[in-house]
DNA sequence: TAGGCCTCTCAACTAACTCTCAGCTTTCTT
DNA sequence: AAGAAAGCTGAGAGTTAGTTGAGAGGCCTA
């Protein structure tokens, strides 16, 4: 299967680098635009499989770049990026067909994540359930529910983000640098004790209901989920 | 089967597109027209399975159309589509047969509802009532009418749609701003708190005679009906 | 024109969550 | 064995999300 293909389309440099360099290492082919003329330009140019759009553009809103894609025959869906003060007016309407929205700042895990719940949606009429299933634990994430050997455990927004970050990336040490740079909201800036924090958590929530010790550390490295002992 | 075809002919792009890419999403291919001459011309080229038609538009009403469209042989049903302030008389005399209409704003939850009960209704001719079967929740469609583990319940309209978008997507959580854009009519511009406050209804009328609380909250992300604990 | 249902808004309240910090334990280094 | 570094965790402050009651206003019916 060839690359899916991701138009990032915000006027903040930083923020498009920050998409374009995160979104290329999970495997995506990415094009960039800073404004909505240069989108409706690309988009003709090379047909996307989705649109990533701030909705606060330069020279006009999302909904007017939506009516002009739209109208030059573009159907790949949108994913909307929002200041978080928007979010009351200027997004109703905008989840309509596939699309969805994201509050800006958001973390970059879960732009992945909502690409991939919006392509599986679109593509396959009838969606079977987005199961990741790594052994001892098994992550719905339609019903962004959890279980551990088969018991269901409750968590939080950011403890779930966390867990599904370390389950996506099984057998693998990541730092803790890396956990929060995925993770947490890209203008996050408290330290890494955090992270400590937030593994805690889930390791009193998780542990006893396992018969192993799900995250391990690994010292002066960071911490590491594996599929099996 | 192949897709249902479905004939879209307004005149104001706004509620075209809406409309189109809501439909192509629930899964029909969609043509569109924006004037009556258009949807002529259209139906000619491929017969469409319904038609959905606005009332008013720049070139020729609802009936001249219709006669046209009936002349050239298509016997499709047709979904009206009016304004609010429309007084009768633009509509009696125009739902014969299968017929039906709707008033502008429409929520898109309620376009699907209608299209699929349209064509239930001249597909088969000996319509079998549409139940949504879903567990603890049963709906009726033809009805209108909900019961709770065999036990009916009386809902307002809003609460009958909200729990209709909720049962007929189980078991995945649906976030606020989707239940308001397929729930609520299109132009409404009010926040998202009416969601709560009809969630907080719902359950005041299910949860007493249920043996389990039907609706979660997923605390940070939505909603959601899951058919079975 | 009064009464009743319905929709929607608002604000008080509650519960849950995020994050920081400090003191503690474990592990490593010399 | 002692000290340093790294990691763990409980407590608590501050914030945010969700729930619910009260009520204004619209619309329909009697």
């Amino acid at each position: 299967m060839a690359k899916t293909r991701v138009l990032i389309v915000d006027d903040e440099p930083n923020i498009r680098d920050l998409l374009a360099t995160s979104l290329r290492f999970a495997g995506f082919d990415i094009q960039t635009a800073a404004n909505g003329a240069q989108a409706v330009t690309a988009v003709t140019e090379s047909e996307p499989d989705i649109i990533l759009l701030d909705v606060m553009l330069p020279d006009m809103n999302g909904f007017s770049v939506t009516k002009k894609l739209r109208a030059s025959g573009i159907q790949a869906p949108i994913l909307f990026l929002t200041a978080r003060d928007d979010t009351e007016d200027k997004i109703t309407g905008l989840t309509v067909g596939g699309d969805d929205y994201l509050t800006k700042p958001f973390s970059l895990d879960e732009v992945v994540a909502r690409i991939q719940a919006i392509l599986r949606r679109t593509k396959t009429a009838d969606a079977e359930p987005s199961i990741i299933d790594a052994g001892a634990i098994v992550i719905n994430q339609d019903a962004h529910e959890v279980s551990v050997e088969g018991k269901n455990v409750e968590l939080s927004p950011t403890e779930y983000k966390l867990l599904r970050f370390l389950v996506m990336n099984p057998d693998r040490v990541l730092t803790k640098a890396q956990i929060l740079d995925h993770v947490w909201e890209y203008d996050f800036n408290g330290d890494m004790g955090i992270v400590e924090s937030y593994v805690s958590y889930l390791r009193k929530k998780l542990d006893p209901i396992s018969s192993r010790p799900l995250i391990q550390t690994k010292r002066g490295v960071g911490y590491i989920y594996k599929k099996q002992d």
